[in-house]
RNA sequence: UGGGGAGUCGUCCAGCGGCAGGACGGCAGACUCUGGAUCUGCUUACAGGGGUUCGAAUCCUCUCUCCCCAGCCA
């Protein structure tokens, strides 16, 4: 028995992803470096919404904590008060928790370690690494040089420490207008990496910071903040993205001048997502102009998006894990996303008929007035969900789809003349087709089978088609948005001469029915619950629905064969 | 034409000197009261050239291609 939840213990462990970013981990801790601790952080700016790609950070820097017995920082990097918001830091941290991870009370800011921070930039005015430069925006970007040329050095580079000392203090009393003087390091003006000419490292801002509110004017910027809240906090691994590849020796060079504990920053490549965008840019962007109706609109790469249109998270860190960690450029395909909602919904979502696009049909051979309790399974993969009862009755609606007048060989649902199944009642034969003036079919008429009650014929008798439907009278009404993809194109970035992201959106990415039927079970839902809507999609109830009218969003269709031999005919 | 990275099936990720593997997709079939789910099979890849080696995706070398960097953003 012990060594049965000992085989359970260490299995999960050794079967999970591997990667780089691990086995560098394995290394550090065979090799005792940081006392074979695991430390990581994860360290949004509040300055937008968190999106499917900040979830691949959070499963990597949180997973890899859980996986070595360590902790996991939520840190909020607020070292720019004029783009920062409270309302973000709120959402990011609802976001995390809903994705099921928990930073227990180390929930940090930058903005913690602002007095710290001055302290360590003092001290590199005092080993003459740093000076105040009184150059504007524009001359510093001229001495900077180019990628290919070396800059100049600055005219105030060697101002004595005395002066540098006295004029950063009074920076920081506000002595001085906004972008007038810089701190900045004392490095390499020659370097071939742009980085290090001379960084900025503390900029004069007169904004009201949301949570230090007034206190300060001078505010450090990331390269400086970065490093040392990481220090500060014993961080072991500095996992972050590949941009930040080049930094990593200004990085390297602020905890070495200040000879302090010393994290290893790490560098793998974000996640791209087909179909979508997953800049904080264009996510701005697509939210302020109205492209969408806010951050949370079901067709946002968002978490907050993708959780109203019905996305869990357990099908999310599937996702992440599957996806991989590696420092090459890449660009998932959005099918991957979408076969991990649908393998967890189908175990989980309870199934419901909700007929789209209503069609008529009246069962001539039915006793009229009568109604039928007939049983249906809530989930064929999981029994233990139970049954539930459908009203029957004379008058149904099936979907417009399910019905051909003309059909082709391929298609083996209701035809004239043609006998299918209803799902859990009868079968039923199609005798007549009703049609008004201009030639569209209104209702059709049909006889049913008495002896194949529930759905199977006592003679054996096959039908090639089930189908869904819902009672007339008993069904209710309900408003249904079918989600496409937001783009039209595969990667919306690559767009053709004089045109943007936004000349690429998807016209129909959003399709709203309004007169869509659902069965009775559902007249009481409650904003996320998740069904499965037999033959169509998994979907998922929206706050927007009251009572007697739920709405639901269409998180994902069935995979769906029809639909793909219709489109080869 | 400076610096930093990266090139393996259509896509994503493994493989770290010994038969190139998995997942998603695609195709074909089985099964099915969801054209769902499930199951089976198949398809396709080491950027290129030289070398080292019995043996190279892996080591060396040259070349090519792609990505990132010139915010007082992160």
């Amino acid at each position: 028995m012990n060594t049965e939840i000992n085989k359970e213990n260490v299995l999960p462990e050794t079967i999970e992803p591997r990667d780089f970013i691990r086995a560098i981990i394995d290394a550090d801790i065979k090799s005792g470096r940081y006392e074979s601790r695991v430390h990581t952080r994860f360290p949004p700016e509040p300055n937008g919404y968190l999106h499917i790609g900040h979830a691949k950070s959070i499963c990597l820097n949180f997973g890899i904590a859980q996986e070595y017995n360590g902790l996991c920082n939520l840190r909020f990097d607020d070292t720019n008060p004029s783009k920062e918001d409270i309302e973000y830091v709120n959402s990011i941290k609802e976001d995390v928790k809903w994705l099921g991870f928990d930073w227990g009370d180390r929930e940090f800011y930058a903005s913690d370690y602002f007095d710290q921070l001055y302290e360590y930039a003092v001290q590199l005015i005092k080993k003459g690494k740093a000076y105040v430069c009184d150059l504007s925006p524009e001359e510093i970007r001229e001495y900077r040089g180019t990628l290919t040329t070396p800059g100049r050095e600055s005219p105030y580079r060697n101002r004595s420490v005395e002066e540098n000392l006295n004029l950063f203090e009074r920076m920081k009393k506000g002595e001085f207008p906004e972008g007038s003087k810089t701190l900045r390091a004392r490095i390499d003006m020659s370097s071939g990496n742009i980085n290090m000419r001379d960084p900025v490292i503390y900029r004069i801002l007169y904004a009201e910071h949301h949570r230090t509110g007034n206190k300060w004017c001078i505010y450090p910027m990331y390269d400086f903040a970065h490093c040392f809240s990481d220090s500060i906090e014993r961080i072991t691994h500095s996992i972050c993205t590949l941009e930040f590849e080049d930094h990593r020796p200004l990085y390297d060079w602020f905890l070495n001048e200040l000879n302090v504990y010393h994290p290893q920053q790490i560098e793998f490549a974000r996640l791209n997502l087909s179909h979508t965008v997953l800049s904080k840019r264009k996510l701005i962007q697509l939210v302020s102009e109205g492209f969408v109706k806010g951050w949370d609109d079901p067709r946002m790469p968002t978490i907050s998006g993708l959780r109203r249109r019905g996305y869990t998270p357990e099908a999310i860190r599937n996702f992440c894990n599957r996806i991989g960690v590696a420092k090459r450029d890449s660009t998932v395909e959005i099918g991957l996303l979408e076969h991990c909602i649908r393998e967890d919904l189908n175990k989980r979502a309870p199934r419901a008929m909700a007929v789209l696009n209503p069609l008529k049909v009246v069962i001539e051979n039915y006793k009229e007035g009568l109604t039928e309790e007939l049983e249906a399974i809530n989930n064929p993969e999981d029994m233990s969900m139970g049954t539930r009862k459908v009203p029957f009755s004379r008058s149904i609606y099936i979907e417009k789809e399910d019905f051909m007048e003309n059909p082709p060989k391929q298609f083996y649902r209701l035809a004239p003349g043609r006998e299918v199944r209803l799902r859990y009642a009868y079968f039923i034969k199609c005798i007549d087709v009703i049609k008004d003036e201009t030639g569209e079919i209104k209702e059709l008429r049909c006889i049913y089978d008495p002896s194949t009650r529930g759905g199977d014929a006592p003679d054996g008798r096959k039908v090639k088609a089930t189908l869904h439907w819902v009672s007339a009278e008993h069904s209710i009404e309900a408003e249904v948005r079918l989600y496409n993809s937001l783009f039209t194109k595969e990667d919306p970035d690559d767009v053709e001469e004089g045109k943007t992201f936004l000349d690429y959106i998807n016209p129909e990415s959003l399709i709203i029915l309004n007169s869509c039927r659902v069965e009775p079970s559902l007249s009481i839902v409650k904003p996320g619950d998740i069904y499965q809507f037999e033959r169509q999609g998994y979907f998922c109830a929206d706050p927007d629905s009251i009572e007697g009218k739920p709405v639901f969003n269409r998180t994902v269709t069935l995979k769906d064969t029809w639909a793909k031999i219709k489109k080869k005919l």
